[in-house]
DNA sequence: AGTTCTTTTAAACAATGTGTTAATAATTAA
DNA sequence: TTAATTATTAACACATTGTTTAAAAGAACT
């Protein structure tokens, strides 16, 4: 499980070090901010896993946990020195995934670690998503989707458009919640581009919006993919 | 969360017995396996959780942890007096989602199974509305209903109006409150338009204002809906 | 720097849904 | 029963929302 990137919020430099040379040693890609205003703001890109202090200089790490949960869904562990008993339910309370006591063993952090990374990849399942009898194939590595056989070439933000819907067939997306997956979580610009994409995408599909087969609009509310998913493998 | 089935697996009938209480307390459905063997044969029912306790006095418990993975999906804390380093690594390597040392707490307990179900709630999306033995069925998600296994269209104001109401059967809303429901709560113009959308939703599902089966006028206060909601899923 | 490709914006047009109205029917209270 | 209140229904105009086109702005590449 190479290649996941983990974000590790954390003020004493020396402990960061320890956690970050571990996590390295793992082939994982490590990201380290010393404090919560800069957590927050690297938390617009996307990690596969928080590791959070609580105990940190500006900020609570209450505060941060709360406001991580609300723009990414990564497994988040908690890692602090307040032990007693009240601290850790409420922590776990918070949203939390896990919660582990200063002083830890880096060797056990890691096994958890990769516990928790082992659920997320289990649930994001399988690279290759395949759809009406193999009619449409999404390769999500190598961005590459396939109708009738056919490659049909897509820009990365139609890639990531089509991807996100077809991960979740038949569940409406807002305009907002599909510019937030092609971007950071903090778009300013015009809903609209959302638009402008689903009709290059539909135009490459050969996708006709009156009688839709991959892309369907939901007047008043946004879009959903209306493929039907092959059994496992396809 | 309520209505989840945990199973613990533990051959000390006090410990068994403190985190059963606990856990009914919480609302949970638990049921106690004293051994490997009555372990592995409970798991042919389907559970939630599994809390398993590594020291049986017939099997060894990484084991019975291997086996249950074969057949579930469901996340394993383990629960074990081994509180080594090297036993809590090789424990979460082998396929445990968590791993507690005796003596534990049973809050803290309590509160780690809440975030592994968190989780597993999140990935099944339990957003699914069934009535009647499945006579009606609303799936918020993906914005659809319906009726004997057919698709009902609905705008996208009629369907917040309808998933409003059914979200809270036998709850008599006012208009107002309707209104609030489908727009902001800053809506200006008449309160009835309410109506027009009821009767457009009545005529959509086939319901008799006079005898309705799915909402019902409540004369002077507004509508309430009075479908019967099924046992978890339908 | 210049060129090409991608993304965003803007505006015009088409489609659809919503809120309003008004007439009818039902319910409640006197 | 009658009058007053409240709900149902259908029709319609307007406003909202979606689609498409074209062009500007921005990135990426040579």
């Amino acid at each position: 499980m190479p290649d996941k990137k983990i974000l590790v919020v954390e003020d004493e430099a020396s402990i960061a070090d320890i956690v970050r040379s571990y996590l390295v040693r793992e082939g994982f890609s490590v990201s380290i901010a010393p404090d919560g205003t800069s957590a927050l703001r690297m938390l617009k890109e996307r990690f596969d896993l928080i590791i959070l202090d609580l105990m940190l200089p500006d900020m609570d790490g209450e505060e941060i946990c709360r406001t991580a949960r609300e723009v990414t869904d990564a497994p988040i562990i908690m890692l602090t020195a307040k032990s007693t008993e009240d601290d850790r339910v409420t922590g776990l309370g918070l949203g939390a995934d896990d919660y582990v006591v200063k002083p830890f063993s880096p060797r056990e952090l890691v096994a958890r670690i990769k516990a928790h990374l082992r659920r997320s990849d289990a649930r994001a399942g399988s690279d290759r998503l395949s759809f009406n009898s193999s009619d449409l194939v999404i390769n999500a590595s190598s961005m590459e989707v396939f109708r009738q056989g056919a490659l049909v070439p897509m820009t990365t933000t139609e890639f990531r458009l089509f991807l996100g819907l077809a991960e979740k067939p038949n569940m409406v997306f807002s305009r907002l919640q599909l510019v937030n997956i092609v971007q950071g979580y903090d778009f300013e610009g015009f809903e609209r581009v959302v638009d402008a994409h689903i009709k290059n995408i539909r135009q490459k599909l050969g996708d006709n919006p009156r009688q839709p087969a991959y892309i369907q609009t939901v007047y008043g509310s946004g879009y959903k993919f209306i493929g039907t998913p092959d059994e496992a493998q396809g």
